[in-house]
RNA sequence: CGGGGCGUAGCGCAGCCUGGUAGCGCGACGGUUUUGGGUACCGUAGGUCGUAGGUUCGAAUCCUAUCGCCCCGACCA
């Protein structure tokens, strides 16, 4: 993509309006806009960020076996009303009446609609287990938003539903989506840590939420500091491995690691002293196992082996995909802007031509471009008739993590300048070998 | 929803107290200049002062209402 002429609203000052530095940046950078509190527009660069999130979590939910497909953000009522929650959510609804006074509401979650879908279809425990997602937008009417996408009302978001026979069988689903989503943080390039947390209006006991750290986090938490440093690494899990699957819950959730609404000061009092931490957390994913709390209110039955009919096991499972944005970005950047991690980077790799309109420099620019076009990877070649400083500047904004620098006095030697953002180190080489470079550094992220 | 604050040019702000018909910086646009970390200079365009009503000869400024946004708190992916 040729910058000149891209989409890329960026901001020199700071809207007054952002108090946090990932709302700041996402404005600054041209991410997003917003229309209404807690609505936003995804400018290009924040839509391909979004889009790559989405895309992660989206592999790794297949990759545990999970099934995608897609609700409508409209839902009728009747749904909520079989389950009880039309009256029990609150102002947080927003309710909608369609041109013939039947009462709608735009979705902050699914429960109710994919049971639905489920008792439609499935009857037989042959067909379990099943465990079905989506990622579509949800709106929830918070009273406050704030921090821009981190607690928008629009917000878009993955849940999914798993459907067992018995509760050994959910249990294992619960394990397996823990397991999914610390592989999907990590490959996003977080730690994020399961903590056991308070069930709220979905209801159920068996709950973990995955706490980033960060200290603008909304969540105060308490932890083992030794959580900190576990790592799922490129393990292969078997899924369909229950032991396998469980050894490696234990693994995460034998040190203490609890926010504020279940912490135990007894238990924390346990740890040794120079492993205690307090600090704050955000919030970027959570795992219910509820059981039959939304399959009896529904009439969500699976027949067994032995003829007998019973109320299917169930658990839902969230993790915030706007949010991300905003959490990656308070866990990784510094004074200059953003600093994307390689998984979800908007572009791998952005090129500084330093003498734009020099038949070199735009030549050698051009091919470079070509070059890492060939190799699937699309480059932010900034070709504006700009100084070099303001070049380097916008690029440090928006965070690309890896920069080709290319000017005449570099080209006499043959060489170009490949930059890290992150080390701010910088290494001269021929144009072909940072490509091979940059292609190397991706192919570990793939 | 309780408490606090703010709406003036694309962005950041001054002007308001003490009414007299709107200004600064950045950005945009056109030049000249410069060219390895937001260069300098000249010029141009851009605003029903959130909206509605009131007071007044006259309102960005005073009064009333209303809408929107932000921050702190209680709640949430």
């Amino acid at each position: 993509m040729r910058l000149s002429r891209y989409f890329l609203p960026v901001l020199k000052e700071d809207p007054k309006e952002a108090q946090i530095v990932s709302h700041r940046y996402m404005l600054r950078a041209g991410m997003i806009k917003q229309q209404a509190a807690g609505i936003y527009s995804w400018l290009p660069l924040g839509y391909r960020v979004l889009k790559r999130i989405e895309q992660i979590v989206h592999e790794e939910q297949i990759r545990a076996g999970h099934i995608p497909l897609l609700m409508p953000t409209l839902q009728p009522a009747d749904l909520w009303r079989e389950s009880g929650r039309y009256d029990d959510y609150g102002q947080e609804m927003l309710r909608i009446k369609d041109r013939h006074e039947r009462d709608m509401l735009y979705g902050p979650t699914n429960e109710e609609m994919i049971t639905d879908i489920f008792r439609s279809h499935v009857s037989s425990y042959k067909d379990l287990p099943l465990t079905l997602y989506h990622i579509q937008w949800k709106f929830r009417d918070e009273m406050r938003p704030r921090f821009g996408v981190m607690r928008g009302r629009e917000f878009f978001m993955k849940d999914g539903y798993n459907f067992d026979i018995d509760r050994d069988s959910a249990l294992h689903a619960y394990n397996r989506h823990m397991v999914s989503y610390l592989r999907t943080y990590e490959r996003m390039g977080l730690t994020a840590i399961p903590m056991r947390a308070a069930s709220g209006p979905i209801g159920g006991d068996n709950t973990h939420e995955f706490l980033v750290l960060a200290n603008t986090g909304e969540s105060e938490v308490f932890y083992d500091d030794r959580v900190t440093a576990l790592k799922l690494g490129d393990r292969a899990v078997d899924y369909d491995n229950r032991a396998e699957v469980a050894g490696v819950c234990d693994e995460f959730t034998t040190l203490y690691a609890r926010t504020d609404e279940t912490h135990d000061a007894a238990l924390f009092d346990q740890i040794p002293a120079e492993h205690q931490k307090v600090g704050r957390g955000i919030e970027v994913g959570q795992i219910f196992y509820f059981g039959t709390k939304y399959s009896e209110a529904m009439g969500a039955t699976v027949v067994t082996p032995d003829g007998s009919k019973v109320p299917v096991e169930m658990g839902s499972h969230g993790i915030g995909v706007s949010r991300l944005l905003g959490a990656i970005i308070e866990a990784s950047h510094d004074e200059k802007g953003i600093i994307w991690p390689e998984g979800v980077t908007p572009f791998p790799v952005g090129i500084v031509n330093l003498k734009q309109g020099d038949a070199a420099a735009d030549e050698a620019c051009a091919a470079l471009e070509k070059a890492l076009l060939a190799k699937g990877l699309e480059p932010l070649y900034d070709d504006r008739d700009e100084r070099a400083g303001a070049k380097f500047a916008t690029m440090d904004l928006i965070g690309l993590p890896w920069r080709i620098t290319v000017g005449p006095r570099g080209l006499q030697k043959g060489v170009v300048e490949l930059t890290s953002r992150r080390s701010g180190e910088s290494e001269e080489l021929s144009p072909e070998a940072a490509v091979e470079r940059i292609v190397e550094i991706y192919a570990a992220h793939r």
